[in-house]
DNA sequence: GTCCAGGCATGCA
DNA sequence: TGCATGCATGGA
């Protein structure tokens, strides 16, 4: 990875296994939108825009040297060597065929609030319908930075509100467990810190507490926002992945970044109904 | 009208 | 401890 400055963007190059398409589109984030070539969201609170030039080249718009040290660097998983994960799942046929077709899907590593809020929305719902109601929260409860960007609303703020105040957002049921979120992640009661510097089973039982959170939501929220890449979420498409092609269990060479695999297995089989329904 | 979606809480055996 | 059921909503 090599860095060079132009004029107020700032173009990476020399990078290995990173598509942005599969990478923002394929169920982890639901923030990110595509006008023309260039991608863009908000995280950190800042307004990123980027856009891939060629198989090894990312170009960040409007982004200094600092910033992308700082957030966007580990944001993107880029100091993880994909090679060497990525050569260990050629040791098995569906894991390689799913890594090759849909190869450069790299694991986000989000903030800890909004991965945790987006997957208790996730639940018992489809990724369109989770798309807008997390862009309704932001809209009406997060900070404007104009142009239409907002930020993803704090904890703090939501914990002062009930779920009527949530109605606009049509999230149903899911609401209640937003506020309860909320509170504990603002009170510590769920501290983040602390989920940070244990393993992961501590962190399971932490993000268990809060209601709503269950096995998949807490495995979730420790893989796209805890940095534990041996989180293993399993939901609908990952229960049909395993009884069809893995009745006794996922391989050696899915681990120890078990969760990295998931991710490829999701995308890909995800993609088989998609195709179909086309 | 029916089924389903990146599930979970609840109640009942 | 394990399993069935209800839950809000909207697209297919």
């Amino acid at each position: 990875m090599k860095i060079k400055k132009d004029e107020n963007s700032l173009i990476v190059y020399d990078l290995d296994c990173i598509n942005l398409d599969y990478t923002l589109d394929c169920g982890q984030s639901f923030r990110w939108e595509k006008n023309e070539n260039i991608w863009s969201a908000v995280a950190f609170g800042k307004k990123i825009r980027i856009e891939q030039k060629d198989e090894n080249t990312l170009v960040f718009y409007n982004t200094s040297e600092e910033d992308f040290e700082n957030f966007w660097k580990n944001y993107f998983d880029l100091e993880r060597d994909y090679s060497v994960i990525i050569a260990r799942f050629q040791n098995d046929k569906f894991l390689k065929e799913a890594s090759n077709e849909y190869y450069g899907i790299r694991v986000l590593n989000q903030e800890p609030w909004e991965a945790l809020c987006s997957f208790i929305i996730s639940q018992n719902n489809n990724i369109p319908r989770i798309k807008g109601i997390i862009k309704r929260l932001c809209e009406s409860f997060g900070e404007d930075l104009g142009d239409g960007f907002f930020t993803f609303p704090s904890a703090e703020k939501l914990s002062t509100l009930t779920p009527e105040d949530l109605s606009s957002l049509r999230a149903g049921f899911r609401a209640k467990y937003i506020i309860d979120a909320a509170k504990k992640v603002t009170s510590g009661e769920t501290d983040f810190e602390k989920i940070l510097a244990n393993d992961i089973s501590f962190g399971r039982e932490s993000l268990m507490k809060i209601c709503g959170v269950g096995p998949k939501v807490a495995e979730c929220c420790l893989l796209y926002g805890l940095k534990k890449a041996d989180a293993f979420p399993v939901d609908v498409w990952v229960k049909r992945i395993m009884s069809e092609l893995y009745e006794k269990g996922l391989p050696e060479c899915a681990y120890p970044e078990i969760g990295i695999a998931q991710q490829y297995l999701f995308h890909w089989r995800r993609n088989v109904d998609n195709k179909l329904t086309k």
